[in-house]
DNA sequence: TTGACAAACTAAACGATGTTTAGTATATTT
DNA sequence: AAATATACTAAACATCGTTTAGTTTGTCAA
């Protein structure tokens, strides 16, 4: 009975086939420009075709927002294996800020544009950004716990760290013609330095 | 020979209608749900007078991010009697969220939607949002001469404050929802607290 | 193999959008 | 009073997301 399986998999396919165009189309021409039908004669289907596999043009970038998510939380996960508070602190800022620069669509996407973030707050699939912002927090606790940061309270200081590599990230993502080029990695090793200048003493 | 006058005084007051209206339906509708048909319908005329008045849509909007911009420096320079540097500079950062979260719909067209901006690049109109960076740079300088800030470049320092202040402003009126209503003034405090402990200590 | 049924797909249409055109009133100047 | 400029609009255009109604193709029991 392998025929059901198979259509599963092309049905698989398609949607990834509508994604990717998606995707392509979005990296081309932004968010406003694509269209329902551009993506239909780019995969070569009529674009009632598209509404077989996504209810809306919405969910299209919801799904691909999802996927931006589970990528973000992979990377993260990656740096919990540093053992020094301070150390791991500070690779996950970096780790964030390098996603969201080379995944620049994605972030985009997943914390600045607004169009396909209402759903999140109806649907359950936050979880992953959840996820990622309790992991910073983890992260906190630990240093406070080891004395290496002068507030105690875990909440306010995950707001403000998150806040800082936000505003990083998507200044010089949205922004980023007021920097010249040659500064950017200038400015990004800098505000690191004052990151770490903010953790790293004892009392 | 008043009646020159009088006409151009007429056709200021169409475009402040049509402005007015425009803010009204996007503060009520947002961006992708304000069109020229319900500003039309709103103001009583038909769609096709508004482009007597306006180029497109998106000068509609880049004319109001205008207008956002003007009083966003205003508020700045207000600032700017404060002697102590690091007071200073304190309040302008202070001054940059307070405004950007009783003017969401302002802030957000200026530093957070992409829409509008584009034309930003093309346009010379840009002057008052450099300015209003150049005042940062300015105060983060006196803040370095007087010795209160570690780093010695400015150019650095000053993108990572702004990081900062507009990392705080976007979160929280971009993922309000995920933090609590009543942590917020908690948080803005604690946030500014540990700018403070940033900038103030004397070497 | 054939006929019933389901799945995959699409042409055409709907209502709404931003914008343009071509033309009508109204006001101003000569 | 005629000519001209100004203010305005109805109607149309192209494009958008989405739906409907129907056709083609594949699957399977008889």
């Amino acid at each position: 009975m392998g025929i059901k399986e198979r259509k599963q998999r092309n049905r698989k396919e398609m949607e990834k086939h509508i994604l990717d165009a998606a995707m392509k189309l979005y990296l081309k021409e932004g968010y406003k420009n694509v269209t329902i039908r551009k993506i239909a004669k780019y995969i070569e289907y009529s674009p009632a075709t598209i509404y077989l596999y996504f209810k809306d043009k919405e969910e299209i970038f919801f799904t691909l927002q999802k996927h931006g998510f589970e990528k973000f939380v992979k990377i993260q996960i990656s740096v919990q294996s540093i053992k020094n508070p301070v150390k791991r602190l500070l690779a996950h800022g970096e780790a964030y800020v390098k996603f969201a620069l080379e995944n620049k669509e994605y972030y985009d996407l997943m914390f600045i544009t607004s169009e396909p973030v209402l759903m999140l707050k109806e649907r359950k699939d936050w979880d992953t950004g959840i996820n990622s912002y309790d992991l910073l927090k983890q992260n906190v606790k630990s240093c406070i716990e080891a004395g290496f940061i002068k507030t105690k309270d875990v909440e306010i200081t995950s707001f403000a760290l998150w806040s800082f590599v936000h505003g990083i990230s998507s200044l010089l993502i949205k922004r980023g013609f007021m920097i010249p080029e040659e500064f950017r990695k200038h400015i990004l090793k800098g505000a690191f330095e004052i990151l770490n200048g903010l953790i790293s003493y004892k009392r």
